[in-house]
DNA sequence: TGGGTTTACTAAACCAGTTTACGAGGCATG
DNA sequence: CATGCCTCGTAAACTGGTTTAGTAAACCCA
């Protein structure tokens, strides 16, 4: 059953007594045949079992009916999603999706460009949560169809698609400056990244103007999310509330406000950015801007295969999809009372 | 840059004045060349950026470099870092991996077992949460390597790779047993599953011989555990205790309990399955039973690549990883009360 | 009845590699 | 000097499709 029951096109072809391209056009749908011929392929196809070799399809046509799908992690539910809605986008129009993940590192994300670039796969969606650099650019612009997906590449001329940041920014800044506050930090990505500095300029939007009183940032990783709500609990500036980047740094933040006592939302309010863990299920439940992680997904597919790649001004389109608030128990009014880190050692499990 | 500068082998060749099978012998490591040409070689190759095509390669030689990943869902918290797992252990030998989600229905997991063997894979990572019928079977037996993972596939003949579930419900029954529980309830996947039955004779085990007082069986959907959840519920048997059969189950349970004011532990002491989630910080933190995700996705990589393929016996393998219990606030003594849901009616926001 | 059109197909080139089988030239050996 | 054996390489077949250019035969029409 796994070597011998292969037949090709020629043999096919022997069986119906006709030549192989008579049979490769048949099927492909590119020759007219009256129906005693059509029936000796039909035949001849049956009883050989025949399945046409993809390899040599490729070769021969230039293409891999495969997308590349190039990100930071695919253990990262946010990614998670969007690999699941890209590869559903995409077997429903019979193309194969290829998985890399880079870690946000520059010789990661090359090596799986390279990688992709060498299958000549059909499209390519590329994401990333740093400032990569400029080689990472130019081998993106080596693909026919590459869509950038979720944060900016400088030096890339290639379809952006991403959810309206600044649109999550004001929103979170509405209901915090709603509930009484006026002083938020932010916990995120750096503030050279295109998300952090929509999310932030909506964010002073959403409060009426007032800036964010201080920032946090390093990457979107739970381990940077200790890191960086340890700094700002040391640092015990006058906000009263916390914008967080993604939920990947809210875990991280969590886990140290948990193994200090501190508690959401009387000490901070708030507001996550995601929510594409089970937040509703924290303790408490997190508020979230949430992204439209699949319609993303599925849109990049969308452009990938059916985009209008021979118009030289698709390349710059920024398409931008709308996010939403959803409210739940991390935020409330501030407390008045200047707020002390208590000292409420009880050992908790870490991670 | 993007098709003017593809060459091909008889570039080089003509580049270095050699002929093409000299080129290609030399670039496989099958030909000892005198340091002249070999230069001139690695100078053409150098100056053309020479790569070689990945399709006509493939053609001529059979294979692929390519793994496919044949799963239920990629959303899934588990499922992507079993993903994750495979791809950093599959691209650090510099293969690819493609990803096809089926979500458990033998229509999907047929088109994709069809999709990878027609691609010539040189390897299948087939994962099912239900009993597929027997064609799926076929289908994997005509792949010259797959490993089944996680679940088991009557008929096939490959490898198992899974945790230790019996050991988990040992575990989760001792667990249970020590805070004085005697009535289980379980929620989980079907009792003609080979991971449900192990897991249900482990609960006896671990509960010293008193087998589950109630099942709960459909599938690993978290809509699934509100169903289940909610017959738990409406029943009202004489359990104190409910062992869940994963982390998505889980989130569908705890949505259901926290419409109805169920209380956790207080009215029901509850062990997962998985630890995916970052259950560490729900309310109440889970108890749970920790899958070695991260070594199931390596270790069938190694299987895979590496394995004893020549040895008919290999193929009846079956590997069990050792499961972990990560002890947290969800289970505690039974409450002596007759235990009627409270209609503590606040309205919760769902999902 | 000759010429044009349509129908029904085919031969052969092509995609870009790998591999088998063999051969020319140089060298040592008997 | 013939023989055999390396060393260094090549020609050509092969993987299995797609596609272009073209042809033989039948049919139509004046």
């Amino acid at each position: 059953m796994k070597e011998k029951g292969r037949h090709s096109l020629k043999d096919v072809a022997r069986a119906a007594e006709v030549s192989v391209a008579t049979v490769s056009r048949y099927l492909n749908g590119q020759l007219e045949l009256p129906a005693a011929t059509r029936d000796r392929i039909d035949e001849a196809v049956r009883r050989l079992d025949y399945r046409p070799n993809p390899h040599a399809r490729r070769l021969s046509l230039g293409r891999s009916d495969t997308l590349a799908l190039i990100l930071p992690d695919i253990a990262n539910p946010f990614f998670a999603r969007l690999a699941a809605a890209m590869e559903q986008a995409a077997a429903s129009r019979g193309v194969m999706v290829t998985l890399h993940a880079t870690l946000n590192r520059a010789e990661r994300e090359l090596a799986a460009l390279d990688l992709a670039s060498r299958n000549h796969v059909d499209g390519l969606v590329f994401v990333t949560n740093h400032m990569p650099p400029p080689e990472v650019a130019a081998l993106i612009n080596g693909f026919p169809r590459a869509v950038i997906l979720d944060e900016d590449v400088q030096g890339a001329v290639a379809p952006r698609l991403m959810c309206d940041n600044e649109m999550g920014g004001v929103l979170a800044g509405q209901a915090l400056w709603r509930a009484g506050h006026r002083q938020v930090a932010y916990i995120g990505g750096r503030e050279d990244l295109f998300s952090t500095s929509a999310r932030l300029s909506g964010l002073k939007r959403g409060m009426e103007g007032i800036a964010p009183a201080s920032s946090y940032v390093h990457d979107h990783a739970a381990a940077s999310g200790r890191d960086l709500a340890q700094r700002f609990l040391h640092d015990g500036g006058e906000a009263t509330a916390l914008f967080v980047g993604s939920d990947e740094l809210l875990v991280g933040v969590l886990d140290v406000f948990r193994e200090r006592g501190v508690r959401v939302p009387d000490d901070y309010s708030l507001i996550s950015f995601d929510n594409v863990r089970s937040l509703h299920l924290f303790d408490p439940a997190i508020t979230a801007v949430e992204q439209p992680v699949d319609s993303l997904g599925r849109r990049a597919v969308e452009l990938l295969l059916e985009g209008d790649w021979d118009t030289p001004s698709f390349r710059q389109t920024l398409e931008l999809l709308p996010v939403t608030l959803v409210e739940r128990a991390s935020v409330r009014a501030p407390a008045n009372n200047n707020k002390s880190v208590r000292p409420h050692n009880q050992q908790r499990e870490k991670q």
